[in-house]
RNA sequence: CGCGGGGUAGAGCAGUCCGGUAGCUCGUCGGGCUCAUAACCCGGAGGUCGAGGGUUCAAAUCCCUCCCCCGCAACCA
């Protein structure tokens, strides 16, 4: 009988930058769940990829002096290291300029075309030429282009769309019919309460306005927009659309779509729809995990907890990094990341609790047996509740690892660990070596010790691929069957008179407060490209001195100033600039009262194109310095400088 | 009334759907043990479960009102 098949996939990243730790989080889980489903006798298939089309790689390559496919060739390959780092084993790794991909988005986006899904308009929006770039109205800040502040115009573009709004009923329909389709299931009350009852648009899906991107073979002025590009990825690396597409049949329905939650809508939205318009089945779960949150803004860089995997890979390895992931954040919810709480977490769980378990199971062995496992002699009711609780844990695992629990698949695992370090506390087998009659009571403890740390080894290794080989080379495990899920079925299936061999620390205890002074961000001028916070999009371009002219700057002395209404950020400021009287709205009221402004002589850009911001016109805008925490010091004049001077 | 998430011990969280002695991890204090990675085990302190009202024999849990925090949105030239 041919096994089960289990299909898995991560999204596909967008290679601009480095990965952080969020993707490599949704990479991990799908990692441990396909080592998981193989474990239990899947035939299991996992995908990730990269997304590499669109705008901003096509700038990002140009403002690096680089063609687009060599700009996403590097990040690709670094990705590729991180993962392999990270103990990462995809069975396929798409690429969206991959030629198999392309091809078959060709004529996938052909497809819809024939079929009437796809029709050729125009798009009506507003259009920043020298960003090259469409807008909606809610995108625009304060009616110009949101990232270079300048005019947009309404332009027209000839575009293809996606009939969505034929398969809305449909698709609201099956959202209702099929509660496990979305995951968890608050996201599909928000999809459906949010975007779907409300009516969907149809989706723009071609672009004319930059090159990167896969062309329509049928009208080579237009890529293919992100949509059709993206999501196709998971059925074209199966062979859609190529002439073999043996794979497709074997995996497809796709058995879960693993996502950070930013991204759920386009998984349970767009892409249902166009697998209905292929008369494809849909995927049976899009599953979307939270966030990983590093304290948020408030306290990031400056408390030094700040995070990235592959510093923590260097020095922990991949399993230490593996377990704090798929342990710490709860199913479906945002969990606190910090360098102190995965530390901690490393040292209570791995160190102390599993490591010194195997370490101490075995010390024991060596030191009361030399070194032989012995065979067991009668049974307590000690030994009989252990048994219990390790016969039952697989299946209990099952269900958690099934419903994507990784963390209370671990929390399980843990329990039997820490009943284990209770055991050894309850028996006193220091004590029981002392005396013949004692010696045959350790045969019994020692044994049911070095079969339960054997069965947590099995236990772990979808989570941790790495940790369960030194468990058995300590233990002296050597048979494969020994090393198999289906070992967990029966208790006592290691042979006494196995040789066990202390080894080094399965995790070393780890100094936390010298681990956070040496990995803190400040210090990590390392080799190793750091992957830059927040990279500028737009590195400061050298400039003349005409440039610089250009920008009037003057003293301006604040006269009166208050809160707008409405804003929790704006102060409104009347400005005396020489004889002159301005209105200047500022976004620093966390910073600021309006009592400590007035009286300020500021420095003042004169010359900016004026903008209304809640209604009111701003005529100009206040120099200021922001900290990593987004706390703002105006730039000030000192003394009673006049106000209306220029400043250069 | 924009959408969503949340407010439970010093920190991070579970429990809330299906009311019934408030629990877990870390930290802290005290004790035990010596097989072990200064680890492990036991115990203590520490909570008016955001506030107020209601239903009930009984409310963290159900109902109503309000307050606060965090995302997104808005907005910070």
């Amino acid at each position: 009988m041919a096994k089960p098949t289990f299909y898995i996939t991560t999204p596909i990243y967008y290679p601009s930058d480095r990965l952080h730790i969020g993707n490599t989080y949704t990479t991990v889980a799908a990692d441990a769940m396909t080592r998981f489903k193989r474990q239990t006798g899947y035939d299991a298939y996992f995908l990730t990829g990269t997304d590499e089309h669109g705008q901003k790689i096509e700038r990002k390559a140009e403002a690096a002096g680089k063609t687009p496919k060599a700009f996403v060739d590097e990040i690709v390959a670094g990705i590729k290291d991180l993962w392999a780092a990270m103990e990462i084993e995809y069975d396929d790794f798409i690429r969206t300029t991959d030629h198999r991909h392309e091809k078959a988005v060709q004529k996938i986006f052909r497809t819809f075309y024939d079929q009437g899904d796809i029709y050729k308009s125009e798009y009506e929006g507003l259009y920043c030429t020298p960003c090259e770039s469409f807008w909606t109205p809610t995108q625009l800040k304060d009616g110009c282009c949101p990232d270079c502040g300048r005019p947009v115009e309404p332009t027209r573009e000839e575009s293809y769309f996606f009939r969505m709004s034929k398969y809305q009923d449909w698709l609201i329909d099956y959202i209702e019919t099929h509660p496990d389709f979305i995951q968890p299931p608050s996201r599909a009350n928000e999809m459906l309460s949010n975007f779907l009852r409300p009516g969907l648009q149809d989706l723009c899906v071609s672009r004319t306005s930059f090159k990167w991107g896969i062309p329509v073979d049928f009208d080579p002025k237009h890529v293919i927009y992100v949509w059709i590009d993206a999501l196709s990825n998971y059925i074209t690396a199966l062979g859609y659309g190529s002439g073999d597409d043996s794979l497709l049949q074997k995996y497809w329905p796709c058995d879960v779509h693993l996502m950070g939650k930013d991204i759920i809508r386009f998984h349970t939205i767009y892409w249902p729809i166009m697998l209905h318009a292929l008369g494809l089945p849909l995927p049976k779960h899009v599953f979307a995990h939270g966030w990983l949150m590093f304290g948020a803004d408030k306290m990031s860089k400056s408390k030094g907890n700040v995070v990235y995997p592959l510093p923590l890979v260097e020095r922990f390895g991949a399993d230490a990094l593996r377990y704090y992931l798929l342990r710490e954040m709860p199913f479906g919810a945002d969990g606190n990341c910090t360098l102190e709480t995965i530390l901690t977490r490393m040292n209570a769980d791995l160190a102390n609790d599993l490591g010194n378990l195997v370490s101490r199971t075995v010390a024991m062995i060596e030191k009361y047996f030399d070194g032989a496992v012995p065979a067991p002699g009668p049974e307590t009711e000690l030994e009989a509740a252990l048994r219990e609780k390790y016969l039952a844990l697989p299946a209990l695992y099952e269900k958690h690892m099934n419903e994507l629990q990784f963390s209370v698949a671990l929390a399980d695992v843990w329990k039997l660990v820490g009943d284990l370090n209770r055991y050894i506390d309850q028996t006193t087998p220091w004590i029981l070596g002392k005396t013949e009659e004692g010696r045959d009571r350790l045969r019994t403890v020692l044994y049911t010790l070095a079969e339960c740390v054997r069965g947590v080894a099995v236990l772990i290794e979808a989570a941790m691929p790495q940790t369960p080989g030194r468990i058995f080379a300590q233990l002296g495990v050597t048979d494969p069957a020994l090393k198999s899920w289906q070992s967990l079925a029966a208790f006592g299936r290691l042979a006494p008179g196995t040789v066990v061999k202390k080894g080094e620390a399965l995790f070393p205890r780890i100094d936390v407060a010298r681990e956070m002074a040496l990995l803190s961000p400040k210090e990590e001028a390392a080799p190793e490209p750091k992957p830059e916070p927040e990279p500028e999009p737009k590195a400061p371009r050298e400039i003349t001195i005409d440039d610089f002219l250009k920008v009037s700057l003057r003293t301006a002395k604040v006269v009166a100033c208050e809160r707008v209404a409405g804003s929790d950020k704006l102060l409104k400021s009347t400005l005396e600039v020489g004889n002159e009287t301005r209105t200047v709205l500022s976004g620093i009221a966390k910073s600021y009262t309006p009592e400590e402004m007035v009286g300020k002589t500021v420095v003042l850009v004169a010359n900016l194109a004026p903008r209304k911001m809640r209604g009111v016109m701003s005529q100009g805008m206040l120099l200021c310095a922001e900290d990593s925490e987004g706390r703002l010091k105006l730039a000030t004049i000192e003394g009673g400088f006049p106000s209306g001077m220029e400043i250069r």
